[in-house]
DNA sequence: GTCGGGTGCGTACGCCGTACGCATTGACGG
DNA sequence: CCGTCAATGCGTACGGCGTACGCACCCGAC
């Protein structure tokens, strides 16, 4: 009896018919993948080619879209553009990552490892929170394109440096005794606040690369206090309150007062359920 | 001495040399906004072609981009897409609308509407916060999309829908004699929180469309409990946590737990100077 | 030597947004 | 009724994108 051929990645069946190229893998997605798997696995014989030679690697692939996407926002990541970068020929990419998706992911991955995760327990839960939440923020700060991938920890998908993150932050609680779910829900509304804040800090550099690339234009930069935000008529509250909290702009004080408000909330919750029993 | 022409929406200098096509106005772009104008300042004469007819408009532009994004998301939006909807060619819409991000912006501001504003004064400033959080939360339930702009009043960009959406949630505050500057923090951390749950709701329906175009395609769902966030093991602090708290997800409940977390944080921070006066 | 898997990459396809300019229409002054 | 001209529709084309496919080469194993 012949035992049907499965694709060494994905293990779905491989037809006979397929022979002939990939022999191994079902797809060159596949082919990727398992090309990663295998490189992960090899017990660091050879150092890996020295001196970033010519040779191609998923790191040097991964580090070239981080440079372009840090210089240029995402959307000026391209899988042209990399292998430009890199020198090498477009479709050259596609042995080492599966796809523009698998790449982002795998930046994502390696950009979180840029800013460490703290290594001593915090003094408590407050302090933990907030090691965590400075924490994420500079990440959005050097890397606002990772927030492409949703930074909350959620059933959707697995990220091991999410899942590290999430981990650290988790241990803030350590000493509480407190319930799961409790933790989860705090943890939620937590990250939740911190990532919304990321879309506007994301929102705000991209809006600076735009105008900085119209000013080199000649074009002049539109005044902000000319914005109709600014003029109390259709909208007196908010005309006030833009004028009384967002005009120097300052978008860290904004984040570290929300972060405060936050944390008040799950003060309250605590010392609420301590009441209860 | 004769006059230098100018683009009749921008302004800009019409070169004599670009007279002879566009003559008004200095691009296309500025030509769909002169139109625009041109239009909503028409006091509304002829009722604007009963019945949806043959006539092309910004309105019927913008409900089939609604259509085709509420259907299959802001990636299944293309001009081509929405000009087949509307049995027209692609370039027709170039005449009604600036650009794709033009009528993205436009989609924005018109499925805002679709929620209606509390149009009564709220009972207290936690009731009306409330309220607008789950406007909110009902508007990005029904499109998804529109978190493609960001949705926190800043000083960034200026939309009317957006602006008397929070004009309406500053109300709330409307008898507490409160600092602009405090009022605009709350809001701030506020309107984050919402956002940033918002981006986790955008990405499960986004997953959900995927995974039911991949099970049409004879693909099997991956079961959620098989993650590695539910394997205690490197992180079991997450684990725990997510197997109390996210096993049946319920994003609804999440929400309202996050929310009532935050106002709490709200009404921490209104004691505490009430107190200190 | 030769063979076969690992690797690089050139070509091509079908999408995208949109610049450009011609064709048609319809209102209006003569 | 006709000439005119702005408003409008749209066909063509360009440069970009992600990536499927298959050929060419390299290099270690035998």
């Amino acid at each position: 009896m012949s035992v049907q051929p499965t694709c060494a990645s994905c293990g779905s069946a491989l037809e006979p018919a397929e022979r002939g190229r990939p022999r191994v893998y079902c797809s060159r997605a596949c082919q990727a993948k398992g090309y990663r798997a295998r490189r992960a696995e090899a017990p660091a014989g050879v150092p890996e080619d020295e001196g970033g030679g010519r040779h191609l690697t998923v790191e040097r692939i991964v580090r070239a879209g981080i440079v372009v996407a840090d210089a240029e926002g995402l959307d000026a990541l391209s899988m042209r553009r990399v292998a430009t970068e890199l020198g090498t020929g477009t479709m050259s990419l596609y042995r080492h990552v599966a796809s523009k998706d698998d790449l982002v992911t795998l930046m994502v991955e390696a950009a979180m490892a840029d800013v460490p995760l703290p290594d001593s327990p915090a003094r408590d839960w407050r302090h933990g929170l907030e090691r965590a939440a400075y924490r994420d923020w500079e990440l959005y700060h050097r890397h606002p394109w990772i927030l492409s991938r949703v930074m909350v920890t959620t059933r959707a998908y697995f990220s091991p440096a999410l899942a590290a993150d999430s981990e650290s932050a988790f241990a803030s609680f350590d000493g509480l005794d407190l319930e799961p779910a409790d933790a989860f829900r705090y943890m939620f509304m937590f990250a939740s606040y911190v990532q919304g804040v990321a879309l506007i800090l994301v929102s705000d550099a991209e809006a600076e690369r735009q105008s900085r690339a119209a000013t080199r234009q000649g074009a002049k930069a539109p005044d902000d206090a000319q914005s109709p935000l600014y003029e109390p008529g259709a909208y007196p509250r908010l005309a006030r309150a833009m004028r009384a909290g967002a005009d120097p702009w300052d978008l860290d004080a904004l984040f570290a007062s929300g972060l405060a408000g936050v944390l008040d909330g799950i003060a309250a919750d605590l010392a609420r359920r301590r009441a209860d029993t």
